[in-house]
This record gives structure tokens, sequence and C-alpha cells, in this order.
DNA sequence: TACCGCTTGTGAACGCATGCACAAAGTCGG
DNA sequence: CCGACTTTGTGCATGCGTTCACAAGCGGTA
């Protein structure tokens, strides 16, 4: 059943049966590529085009083809054989499964560097995720409006969170406060946190964590020049695998 | 640490051939951990502990205490059986793996909102990622130094990041920019690329592209709260506006 | 209507990553 | 010096995710 898509209603489009438990199988690697495709499909909409075919979204996508039409079998049947996929039915049932017919309220801990940069950032209230809630400790910061939303004090989280309907908790704080904030804002009812802190979070079950670590992601790239100049230099002197054990000799 | 050049200094050690075809099998999936890991040795090195077994390293990684030995495993023997490991050894030799024991200069290309928070950023330098160029079109940044660094025209970015020996490149430019900027930067020799612009990026074989994408880590919570909301409401059968623990849903 | 060419959807094979369970290897107390 | 205890390192089984390959299905065409 094709549904239209951007309807204006007020309670949150609940799943089918059916939708539900293939939600429940779908593999997290397929759910972060989902949200790839979608913003694919999305930028094709806005350019007119209104039929894709597998082959063409995938490498817009920059996966395999296979692969894509496997994704988007998690979430049913709504292409068809020898044409391809209508671009807005694809993009109605991706934000359907995610979970995007609803609206998710952000809150931003720690506004400092970077989150200023977010509370600035215009990208997300577009793709329904408006930023409504902002809380430091500075005294400095404190009803100073960023972006438009005034920086509550981390005390009022709870009172603040719950008025808002805050479902997701950005942390952007020095590492050692990031977990006394986590826990606030769980107890203030947020169960799915974005962490830019370079922690690890404790959280009970029920809560959702995500990590976006820069250092991390530096360092596997660190690893990936080391590899392919090692490689390189492999190549140039043809070195064996004698001298095992040795301490490195250096001319 | 290390010298800015990468010749065989004391500190540059080359990888032994043994190594190098060690490195070659890490899992990426381990690589990642990896870096985790060295980040919580670190720490606990700062607070003068010498010795750790996998059990509590893997505790304060997050992980489970076999999968930590086993990727601990893809880097050599270094414990010792019956007591654990030596903090200082590990880091060692994590660092040595990871391509660490060289610095890494990094190039901030789009000095905006996130441009700014990451060239102000103090946390990389002193993990062995000075930035150490900064680039942008806009004329009125032209000459300001943003986090000590003055920002240079894009147009200078080959000469520049020739000069600075720049190894890692950061997208930090609107999406219609970006894939521009990133053949720039693989022209100037770039080959390691942290992309924060939501674009697929195209690039040659040789160079190695991360990308850091809010919107889906967003998304991938939104499904997550989807899938939960959704259990719950199963699970009372009749949704009645209540969710699980009292939780509102909202009507 | 019947055929043809194209593209989807998916069963099955494969490969990679995870977790278990235990022998090997070390320490420490007696 | 020995034996008990601790913790590592890893072979193996299991599960998940990716890729292949092709039958099924659809639109267009004569
Ligand atoms: N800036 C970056 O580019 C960058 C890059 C990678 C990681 N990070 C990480 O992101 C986090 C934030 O970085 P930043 O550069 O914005 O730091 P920052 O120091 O500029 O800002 C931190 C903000 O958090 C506030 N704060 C401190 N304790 C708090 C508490 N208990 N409750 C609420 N607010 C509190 C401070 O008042 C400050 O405004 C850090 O953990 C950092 O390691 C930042
Ligand atoms: N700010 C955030 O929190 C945030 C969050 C998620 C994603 N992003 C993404 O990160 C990127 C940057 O975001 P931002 O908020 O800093 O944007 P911004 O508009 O504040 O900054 C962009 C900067 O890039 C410069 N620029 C434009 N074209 C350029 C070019 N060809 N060469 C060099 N510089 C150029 C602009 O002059 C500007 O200074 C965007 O792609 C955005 O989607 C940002």
């Amino acid at each position: 059943m094709a549904s239209q898509r951007g309807e204006g209603e007020t309670t949150a489009t609940p799943l089918e049966p059916a939708d539900r438990e293939r939600a429940r199988a779908i593999p997290e690697a397929a759910v972060a590529r989902l949200a790839v495709y979608l913003r694919v499909l999305s930028g094709m909409a806005d350019q007119g085009v209104t039929a894709v075919s597998s082959e063409e979204l995938s490498q817009a996508a920059g996966v395999n083809a296979a692969k894509l039409r496997k994704d988007l079998s998690y979430i049913g049947s709504y292409g068809t054989r020898g044409v391809g996929y209508d671009v807005e039915v694809l993009v109605s049932h991706i934000e359907r499964i995610l979970g995007l017919t609803r609206n998710h309220s952000v809150a931003v801990v720690g506004i400092g560097n970077l989150g200023h940069a977010l509370a600035n950032y215009g990208g997300f209230p577009g793709r329904g995720f408006p930023v409504t809630a902002l809380f430091d400790v500075d005294a400095d910061l404190i009803g100073v409006p960023v972006g438009g939303i005034p920086v509550n004090h981390i005390d009022e989280i709870t009172a603040v969170c719950l008025e808002r309907e805050v479902s997701i908790g950005v942390i952007a704080t020095p590492p050692p406060a990031a977990q006394s904030v986590c826990d606030r804002l769980v107890s203030a009812g947020v169960q799915c946190i974005l962490n830019f802190a370079p922690v690890v979070l404790q959280v009970p079950d029920n809560v959702e964590v995500r990590k976006v670590d820069l250092a991390v992601e530096m360092q596997i790239l660190s690893f990936h020049v080391a590899r392919r100049a090692d490689e390189a230099a492999s190549v140039s002197n043809g070195n064996n695998g004698l001298g095992v054990d040795g301490m490195v000799i250096r001319p």
C-alpha cells in the first residue's frame, strides 16, 4: 500500500504488523545506508527526477547495486521490475521505516566550539530534527541565544527536556563531564544520545548511544597511510621476512 | 614526539616484515577499536597505572574481553600470562601499528561553523594531528588567524599542502563545494580525507576517505526510537498514548 | 495477444567478525 | 623447587553481512 508523504497527522504514524516485524530484522548496517539512500533520493526529487533504477541509485550512493536492492528489500517490495523505483514512493517508505514521519526534538549539551556549530547548523531542522534546547554550566552563556535558542542551565535539564519533548540528546561537553551529563539526560527520559566526547558512556539497556569520535577517525586514516607507505617501501627495497624478532636496525 | 619528516628516526620506527604482514591482516573494525584502547590506555598511564588485565581494559573500553584479546593478538603477543599487559608497552605498540610514531599534519577546508570548531579544538595536536593549514573562499576570512593559523585562499591549496606536508584533509564546506574541494586536495597529494559534508565523494583508489555524517547518525537513532515506540505499542496492545516506563508518546 | 528485453527481488554461497572455551604459559606462595 | 592459581592467546563454531546469479515479473512492441 503506497501512502503519500508529508501528511500532517498529529499521531505518530504506526507501522503495520508486517512492517514492524521487518523493521526489527533490518541489519544496523543497512539502516545506516538507508539514510544515505534517502538523502540521495531527496536530492533527486528536488531536481525533478521521478524514477530511478537500482544501478543509478547505487552509483549515486557509492554502494554495490545488489547490496542496495537487498537493503531496499528489507523494507518491502516497492520497485517495478523492468523499470526501477518511483523516487517519491521510495522516499516515503524509507522515511516511514526510519521513523521520520515524526519530528525528533534535539537538545545540545555543552555550548562551546562544537556546541555552537551544532546549534547554528541549519541542516537538521529541515530533516526533521529541530534543535529545541541548549544547556551549559557556564554562567556567561545562560540566557544567551545561540541559533535562536536561549541557553538553559544544565540543572534545568529535566524540566526543559520533558516540556519540549526532547528525544535526542547531543553531548558536546569536555570528556570529564560527559558521563554525568549523560546520566542527567537519561533521568530526564532521553533515550537516544549522540556523544562527541571521547569517552565510553555507561547507559541502561533501554538507551541507545552513538558516538562520533574524530580522533579515532584520524587514527584510522593514519593506519592506512602507514600501511600504504609501508607497502611502497617493501616494493622498493624487496626486503623479505628474515631477521625476525630483532630490534630495528637503522643505517 | 616524532619529527615532522618521516625518515627513520629513532621514534619513527618502520614496521618489520612480520608486523607489516600482520598490519595488512588487521580487520578494519579492529583498527577502530585499537584506537579506543589506545586512548583508554593513555588515560591510565597518565594516572600512573602501569599494568592492566584484558578484563579491566575491556570494561573500560566497553567491549568483550575475548574480543579485546583477539584485537591485541593482531598486533602481536605483548602480554604476560597470569599477569596482564604493561600499559606503556601496549601504548607504544598500538601507536606503532596505527602509524602514530609520525606526525600527521591536518588541513581544514571551509572555515565556517564547523571549521572554526575544528581549528580551535585542542585535542588533535596532543594526539599527533597538528592542524597546520586552513582554507576558504570567503575573502573576509583570508589572512584571519583561527586557532593560531591564518586562513589561506583555496587556490593556494596545492602549494601550501606540499610545503606543510599535509597528510590529512578535512572537508567542512557546504555540500555543493565538497567534490571540487576533494579533487583539489587529491591533486595536492593528500591521500586521506575526512569528510563532514553530506555527499558521497568520488576519489581514486589510492585515496582513503572517511565520512562523518551527523544527519545519518540522527536518523539511525530515530529508527531505534521508532522501533522501540512500536514495540511498546504492540505490548500495550491498543495504543492509549502511553508507552512503557510511563513515558508519554506524543498525542 | 504473444514475445522480448530489462530490472527487481531473493535464495544460496561466501567471507568476515564475534564469542566461547581451553591449553599454554607465566607468577607467586610455600 | 613445586604446585596452584591466574590470565593470555587462539582454534573453532556461530552468526551476520555481502556478493553472486538467476528466476520472476513488468512494460513495450509488433
Ligand atoms: N571542537 C572540536 O572540533 C572537537 C573535535 C573532536 C571532539 N571534540 C569533543 O567535543 C567536546 C566539546 O568540544 P569543544 O571544543 O566544543 O569544547 P569547549 O571547551 O569549547 O566547550 C565545552 C562546553 O561545555 C560546557 N560544559 C562543561 N561542563 C559542563 C557540564 N557539566 N554540563 C554542561 N556543559 C558543560 C563548557 O562550559 C563549554 O561551554 C569535547 O569532549 C571534545 O573532546 C571537539
Ligand atoms: N555545523 C554543523 O554542526 C554541521 C553538522 C553536520 C554537518 N555539517 C556539514 O559540514 C559542512 C560545513 O558546515 P558549516 O555549518 O560549517 O557551514 P558554513 O556555511 O558555516 O561554512 C562553510 C564554509 O565553507 C566555505 N566555502 C564554501 N565554498 C568553499 C570552497 N569551494 N572552498 C573552500 N571553502 C568554501 C564558506 O566560505 C564557509 O566559510 C556542511 O557540509 C554541513 O552540511 C555541519
